[in-house]
DNA sequence: TTGCCCTAACTGTGATCTCAGATCGCGCGC
DNA sequence: GCGCGCGATCTGAGATCACAGTTAGGGCAA
């Protein structure tokens, strides 16, 4: 290594509070933390081994992206909506998710086709898994491969904190068979979305992504699981 | 008053932190915060007579919401986009507020119709003011009693944070002829988006306030404002 | 004059403490 | 048995301090 060496990559180390953040949007979007949890920010810091300072500013973060909320006594918690709150969030997420499916089947790139591929290979691979964290995980990975190929930051982004509302509720622990019955839908819709986006067809790669959210929230819907 | 008056409304004070994420919210919807601009925490709680802990936490939560950044040297600054990332903002919010101003001309009351014709004219108004303030918050207000006769609180926040994002932006401060070129466009527009809401045309208000995203965007990307 | 180095000041991050409000549990009185 | 009051504990908000990284300015050498 000589002193015209430009390949190092310079290093940051992300501060305690981001990471934090990603922890607490980790446990969001896997269902790890329930609708209605409290999270108990000195009880947090401990077992993440931090001040309560980091955690501070992470629970800040996300009480502003909607994904946490103060309740009138200071406690800080996941929302738990109504039901109709859930429709609103679920319109929302249609009418986003869908425009960047569109995008994505209009602009992705021949390597993020290949991805796509690969995410709904790892998807149905995650399926077989006796835990749900995995496909969770995949599910997840799949949706924002297709949302980032829609080539738009400011949409995934939009995207993304509504995925944070909507984790905790959609991604509920589930017994096995009702799990495995859920996901055997988005499997098939993965792999119709995979197909609309390689036949560069916006319209299909839209509505299988309508169907994919649709079809989760239908099923939430259907259980008495949120409030009216 | 008896112990049987049940009129009484609690009193919860807002939180430091929640005025100063006011206070910034504020300042960067009216263009006081310009693209690049620093924010020195400990200046601006001296400035606004608190310590550094409440300026901390609406930070942390503006930079969530996308509206500040944190720079490679920690510093927080407000986000200066390229010409590309402007654009796409814009995109994204044709997308959620055309949908909003479709759903309001669906679904608006006759008391929110009301104070839609009362928001243009006070917009009318303020366009008589000597300085910019009052026209800019007046065509706030205007759009977003629209967006909440949508009847969708997350496509409200949704579009909340989009603004956070383009108000430094759009809200430059201009020089006298300059903005009045400008808002005479945006007034015409108000006009037929408010005709729409009335005649209860969802495509006549989408298009007005797509028109009106549009030319406001177009203006500035045909200053040499933003890097390319 | 320019470039480099050093030092002082600035700045965000994290730690810790204090305060005030909320909650919970227990005891007492009706 | 139930309700109320009190005290202890918990909890988030705010203040303050320390630390480490960054920046800017000044001085010196080539």
């Amino acid at each position: 290594m000589t002193s015209q060496d430009k390949t190092i990559t310079p290093l940051r180390v992300a501060s305690l509070a981001s990471q934090v953040h990603d922890a607490l949007t980790e446990m969001l979007l896997s269902g790890e933390l329930r609708p209605d949890d409290r999270i108990p920010m000195r009880e947090l810091a401990e077992r993440l081994g931090v001040s309560v300072m980091p955690v501070r500013d992470a629970v800040a973060r996300l009480v502003a992206q909607q994904a946490l909320v103060v309740l009138p006594n200071r406690a800080v918690a996941v929302p738990l909506l109504t039901r109709g709150q859930f429709r609103d969030l679920t319109e929302v997420r249609v009418h986003n998710e869908t425009h960047a499916a569109a995008l994505a089947a209009r602009h992705a790139t021949p390597a993020q086709v290949a991805a796509l591929r690969q995410a709904d290979a790892a998807f149905a691979q995650a399926l077989g898994a006796p835990d749900a964290k995995p496909s969770v995980r995949a599910n997840k990975e799949l949706h924002f491969l297709l949302y980032e190929a829609a080539g738009s930051a400011v949409l995934v982004e939009v995207i993304r904190a509504l995925w944070l509302k909507a984790g905790p509720i959609i991604n509920l622990d589930l017994e096995q068979d009702t799990r495995r019955r859920r996901t055997a839908v988005s499997r098939a819709l993965h792999g119709q979305l995979v197909q609309a986006v390689e036949a560069r067809d916006p319209q299909a790669a839209a509505d299988a992504v309508e169907a994919d959210i649709r079809s989760a929230a239908e099923f939430i819907l259907s259980r008495d699981i949120l409030p009216a």
